[in-house]
DNA sequence: TAGGCCATCTGGTCCT
DNA sequence: AGGACCAGATGGCCTA
């Protein structure tokens, strides 16, 4: 429930004067502009009781106007539990602000394997997450059809449930020609695992420089390491750490990108399906680590992923399952 | 000016 | 006990 405090001003300087604001920039920032948000005022009141006898006798005025309080009687605020509360709240606050910063990071790492990253037009976050949705499916629908689908028709697989400003990004993007997509990105600030990858062999280095020009190339060029790199983005540090920092060690792709790209559907003979855009990668291949090859599943069957690089480097964290997840959602 | 988006603080819940 | 995660609340900024 809300709890906002009545005089910010008061409670700012209050606040301010026992210098628990130091460590909350945000909150400090706040003040100056006078912010009247619940924010950290919110506690305050309960916290302050001992300190202002004043508004203590408020309270108890009111109190006395209230039904009394049901439940166990509050513990009064001693002072030194006033100092462990408000160094508990500094501390979580702070982690809430990091665990933030690393969602929004992570988010931003989506951004820019999307197909119409753009600098300065920032998709918002549920657009983001709505154009990775459609994203993910329609490489998905590639993968399954074997068939590349028309320019048009792949805007508009991406544009579903977009709203009418990303839509038009996006199909500004696919159809405005050459686009400096992957060079721009990595040309920015390329994400760690980006620049790790640099070390490894991943087959789109020899091809083609972007931009990729026309739609069909785009769509064709796009994919894979545009893939890839959302694989990346998704899974490319450990999992456990939501901050998602950038990691410096040796590199866990969870899928690469090289050698002979062949995808086989178990138990069939005409298992290798031909896709359009190996015609322009011959040498993709979806790998996972452990050295025992990798596989994933989709609507369509189980794949077999070939084994043809070293993971000598890799971490033992593959991204097998997680990949099959994907395909399976 | 309204509405969308965002960052931040907060308290609750769950888990280790 | 403490951390992670979550949802609610709030105000700031920006744009149509």
């Amino acid at each position: 429930m809300p709890q906002t405090c009545s005089k910010p001003s008061d409670m700012a300087e209050l606040v301010s004067s026992q210098g628990w604001m130091d460590e909350m920039p945000g909150a400090k920032a706040e003040l100056k502009e006078g912010n009247s948000r619940t924010g950290p005022f919110g506690l305050l009141p309960a916290l302050t009781e001992e300190h202002d006898s004043a508004e203590e006798e408020e309270e108890e005025e009111e109190e006395g106007e209230k039904p009394k309080r049901r439940g166990p009687k509050k513990k009064k605020m001693t002072k030194a539990r006033l100092e462990r509360f408000r160094a508990r709240r500094v501390k979580a606050n702070a982690r809430e602000r990091t665990r933030m910063h690393g969602l929004n990071d992570a988010l931003d790492n989506l951004r820019r394997v999307m197909p119409c990253y753009s600098k300065t037009q920032k998709l918002s976050k549920i657009e983001t997450l709505r154009l990775a949705r459609n994203y993910i499916w329609a490489l998905s629908e590639v993968l399954e059809t074997g068939q590349t689908p028309e320019g048009k028709s792949f805007v508009e697989m991406l544009c579903k449930g977009l709203s009418q400003p990303t839509s038009n990004l996006v199909a500004g993007c696919l159809q405005l020609g050459p686009q400096p997509l992957f060079l721009e990105k990595h040309e920015e600030k390329p994400p760690a695992c980006e620049s790790a990858l640099a070390g490894h062999s991943f087959g789109y280095q020899g091809l083609p420089s972007p931009p990729y020009g026309s739609v069909e190339s785009q769509l064709l060029h796009l994919k894979p390491p545009a893939f890839k790199s959302l694989v990346e983005a998704s899974f490319g540090s450990h999992p456990s750490d939501c901050s998602t920092p950038p990691y410096e060690g040796p590199l866990t792709p969870p899928l690469s990108i090289s050698g002979n790209f062949s995808l086989k559907q178990e138990g069939s003979p005409e298992l290798e399906k031909s896709y359009p855009f190996m015609a322009h990668y011959p040498s993709l291949s979806l790998a996972g680590a452990h050295g025992h090859g990798s596989h994933f599943q989709s609507s369509v069957g189980r794949y077999e992923i070939p084994l043809d690089v070293s993971y000598e480097s890799f971490a033992p964290h593959a991204a097998g399952p997680q990949l099959g997840a994907i395909f399976n959602e």
